[in-house]
DNA sequence: ACTCGATATGATGAATCCATCATTTCGCAA
DNA sequence: TTGCGAAATGATGGATTCATCATATCGAGT
């Protein structure tokens, strides 16, 4: 259990909590998750694209993160986030990520509209600022 | 730079991000960034109780991640968060994180309230549901 | 009991992250 | 230039996560 022991700082706990945000498919799998009630594991295979025991794998991370629960229904399984904040934060983490790829894009542009360095041999000439 | 190739999946980037984040002390320094505007390394140093390399190491890594920005000025050194969405990321966390613990505390209690197993060996007596 | 489709779990080598110590770099003052 | 405090970087063994294949388990039907 990631959260166990209540004498852990939050902090440590939170760390905890991103790390099984860590992978692709498990952001991925919260995703679609996040689009509606539940989805049954078969849904998600397509969606994602994974092999079974891969997805199952990931699914057992989430289950254990306690992001996600499962029930069984004949030999469909159905997942479903276990709380709405799960969609917040992904919605947050994606505001926040356009603003770095965004400040990205336009460090990129300045560094762009740097002038030319001349390659010569020795040392570097003094160009207009 | 993890962000770089811009063909990558939003939620591979994602799940980048949260790896940054994957680690108590980074936690903890966003936390005291959060706090206010800027904050000297020295002060980090006596909040997180951390060594200086130590502390170093794990700065390159959100200065990595563009979650921080520093500046020097004469041998002082002052971080800053990179984006105020940093600082709502953490906040949505811990409300996330306060839900799940709620949770465990509840499902611990339903499970002390449950009837006891007698210790017997051999077959396991059925006991009132 | 056997079979089957659906799903979960076990096992393991490779990849990545973490902890920690050693060393270097950056500004500034003398 | 040298020396110093502050901070960053390099290096490396240990710990953890990831990728992937093999196997087991779960319900339901026959």
């Amino acid at each position: 259990m990631p959260f166990r022991d209540a004498q852990r700082p939050l902090y440590e706990i939170k760390a905890n909590l991103f790390k099984g945000l860590s992978h692709p498919y498990r952001i991925r799998i919260l995703e679609i998750l996040s689009g509606g009630e539940e989805v049954a594991v078969a849904d998600m295979l397509s969606e994602t694209g994974l092999e079974a025991s891969h997805l199952s794998q990931h699914l057992a991370v989430l289950r254990r993160y306690r992001l996600v629960v499962s029930e069984r229904r004949a030999s469909i399984v159905y997942y479903r986030l276990a709380h709405p904040e799960v969609a917040e934060l992904l919605r947050v983490a994606r505001r926040l990520l356009l603003d770095i790829l965004s400040d990205d894009r336009e460090r990129e542009a300045a560094a762009a509209s740097l002038p030319e360095i001349a390659h010569t041999t020795g040392s570097i000439p003094v160009t207009a600022s």
